[in-house]
This record gives C-alpha cells, structure tokens and sequence, in this order.
DNA sequence: GATGAAGTGTTGTATATACAACATTTTATC
DNA sequence: GATAAAATGTTGTATATACAACACTTCATC
C-alpha cells in the first residue's frame, strides 16, 4: 500500500526525472519504498556502515560529514529535498558509506532497495534505462561538485577558499546575496580551517568591502570564480 | 575498416568490461572510434573547451590538471591504459572540461562520440544498459577517488597530507613501497603546497623514520590512513 | 525577561607554510 | 664524459594558520 503522496515526492525527485506518474507506482509496487521520520540531529548513516538501500529526501535537509582519525570532522555536502543520498556507494565495489549522514532538521526519507530497483530491468527494461541515465547525471554533477570543494580546498590562502566558495554559491544562486545554510563553525569545518581563524578572516574581509555577511546569509561583492 | 587490435584494446577497457568480441565489434561498427596519437607533454583537451567525445587509452598516461586564475596549477589525477577521459564531462549538462588533459608520454588515444554510443540503445538495448552500468561505476569509482582527494586536502598540517597520500596508494597498491608516478614538484601540485617546503618535510619525514623515497619510489612505514 | 546554551568575536603565542633565491644533484643529449 | 637542462635540496624572511582561552552576542526556552 504505497501512499499517493508518495508518488508525488517521487515523481520530483532528481532520480526520477522525466517520469510519469503511472511509472513511479510501477517502480512503488516493484521495489515497496519504506518511509522514516528522523528529528534533527540524528544519525540515518554512520561512515563506514555498509549500505544496500539510496535514499530519497521527502523533506527537511540532511548533512554529509567526514570525521578523521584525529578528530577532526569535514562537512562534504548537505542535501535537500528530492535529491537522493548514497547513490555513489551503492554503484563503488565497497558499498559502505565513506561519510556520515545526520539529519540537520527534522526530515522525513524515503528508502529503496538499490538491487531491487535494477531488477525492475527485467519487468520493465526502458524504466531500468532511464534510471541509469538519470543515476550517471546525478553521479556527474556529484563529481563536478566534489571538483568545486577540491577548487575551494586548493587555495592556499583562507581568503581565497571563501572567495572561491562564495562565487561558487553565487553563481548557482545567480544573485549577490545568499545563504549558505551553514553556520560558521560548519563553514570553518566545509573549509578545513579553525574556526576563530575564519571568523576574524570574515571580519576582516568584511571590513575591506570585499564581502558582507550577517548569520547564514553573505553578500559577495566583484570577483570571478572561474578561471579560463 | 576497424583494425583488429583496436578491438582488443576495447575489449580490456572499463567502460566495456565484460564484453564479449562481438559486442565490441558491434559497437564500433555503430559508432566509428576515431584513434589519435600524441607526443608527450601535448594538450589533449583544453580546460574549459567543450567535450563531445569520451577518450580510452590504448596506450601511455595522461595527467589531468587545473589551472586557476591566479597562475597555480593542480593536479588532479593521472589516467592509466584503459581508462576512460571526459566521462564526467559528458555526462553533465554544461559539456566543457573542467581541467586540461595532457599527454605525460607519448600515448595512443581512441575517440568515441557519446551521444553516438548512446544511441547504440536503439539498435541493441541490451549493450546501452551494461555500458550505463558500467558508467556508473566508474563514475561512482571517481567520486570515490575524489573523496580521496578531498581527504588528503582537508588535513591542515603537510605531513598529514603526504602521509594520507601515501597511505591510501599504499592500500591501493597492496606493497609498502610504491610508484606514485609523480615527480616532486607534480607531488606539490597534488598536495596543493610550495614544492620546496615538500621538499624539505619529505626529507624530514625520511630522517625522523615515517618513510623512505626514491626519486618517485617511496616507501611508506606503518601508519594506519582510515579512520574509524 | 531571566537563564543557559549556542554561536560569534578577540587576543596571544607557537608553529607551519609561502615565496624567493640559490646550491646541489640527477638526468638527458650530444 | 662534457654540457645543459631538469629535478631536488637548502636557507632565510614574511606571513598565515592552529590552538587555547576567554569575552561578547544572539537565540531558544521556560
């Protein structure tokens, strides 16, 4: 018994883009998606757990973090609604999750069996196909924005990391102003540097009219990102 | 006219693992590879140029680097005979190279357009479907070896960035003493620091016991790199 | 609106890295 | 094996960051 709700969150999520409504209950009644409440600050997955089911946000946001040996912990990404969580683990030949995933608000996910959805290949091959299609694009722009955090943890300078990250976001928010959803100890962690560091940077920054910034929302003024 | 050996070299690439000859031949009677030879050190693709066809080399290797604005350069990974160049690209929606593919010896390349590869679905889905899996994981292989990358970067002081480096070739690898491939100003660029302070906390590293190197041989002694 | 908790700003010291400039070693080529 | 070119090692100075410790502000909750 599939809720028609769910179909709706389905039918716009990134995975299943394109399609038709009677094509998600093919996919529903084939692989029974489970539904889970987590509150805010849980954890849905530890690093290093092994994991055979993706995950697709119904709502609230989920945050992605990399703890280190020496305690230190790293911020990859945080996911919002409709984006699916796990996808790159369950296609690697380990399938346990490299990070952590903990609910950063209350959130409400949906699970599906990633073998079980393949197998739909053998109701319905062209569904198949277009899951995979959408999987390489979903997995692509994974791999673009790891390239982006890579672009930001390159700079050798903690002026240049924000400035590259904050062009970053304005580029895709396409306005000057923004929220990052980040406060700034998770930005200090995204950014791989202390946090009173980034604080008096951000001040400083703020103070030589390069940026402007109150809570989670920045201001960026000038300065290209893209090189070339 | 497809010659026989190219066939061959396909056949052990990963994009077609598990292909049988037939397949193969199939394959390259719809699509036309186009094979190019390079000299070392010429440019394969341009960063930011736009990127139709996918390249599987036949022969040699071939470093992927990024330039930024500022002048300095990273690297970003060296790839091997067999693998694949531009995957990602061509998988996302803006279609140019975010780095510059170089020769780093003479190499052999083989081109395949990816829409043309694509459309092979029409005349044998069966082939689409194990090509979009295989995508997926090498794609997914990529975001893994990114999130490698990223660990590495993220490690504030540059004796934890090495020892990460070398830790994680060394698992990959399965010896204590390795080939990185890289000579030490490339290694810098990796490790996005001024080549002579690597210079200088290698040869620290040497005397203080924590490993051993040889021109671009080195040797790793205990140190556990995962965490958790 | 008092209270505590979370988040942000500030200071000071120790350490690490950037960068430049040059010395030395290794490698390639004739 | 002489020569130049490339790679690696060394030094010194300026600057940036780490880390700890604490002050101040904002926010949530009762």
């Amino acid at each position: 018994m599939i809720a028609d709700d769910m179909i709706g969150v389905l039918k716009r999520a990134e995975l299943f883009k394109g399609f038709e409504e009677c094509e998600i209950e093919q996919v529903c009644d084939f692989t029974i998606p489970v539904e889970r409440e987590y509150e805010k600050n849980q954890v849905i997955i530890h690093q290093g757990e092994p994991v055979t089911k993706i995950g697709i946000i119904r709502s609230g946001t989920v945050i992605s973090t990399k703890y280190h040996f020496n305690g230190d912990a790293q911020i990859l990404r945080i996911y919002k609604r409709g984006e699916v969580l796990s996808l790159d683990t369950v296609n690697t030949t380990f399938l346990t999750s490299p990070a952590s995933l903990n609910s950063q608000t209350d959130c409400s996910l949906i699970f599906i069996s990633y073998k079980k959805l393949l197998e739909i290949g053998r109701v319905n091959p062209a569904l198949k196909e277009r899951i995979m299609m959408n999987s390489s694009e979903i997995l692509s722009n994974e791999l673009v924005r790891l390239m982006y955090k890579i672009d930001v943890l390159s700079k050798r300078t903690l002026q240049d990391r924000v400035l590259t990250y904050l062009s970053i976001i304005r580029e895709k928010k396409g306005k000057d102003t923004f929220d990052i959803s980040m406060n700034q100890e998770q930005f200090a962690q995204y950014l791989c540097v202390n946090r009173s560091v980034l604080s008096k940077e951000l001040n400083q920054m703020r103070k030589s009219g390069l940026i402007d910034y109150n809570k989670n929302r920045y201001t960026l003024y000038e300065h290209t990102s893209t090189p070339k």
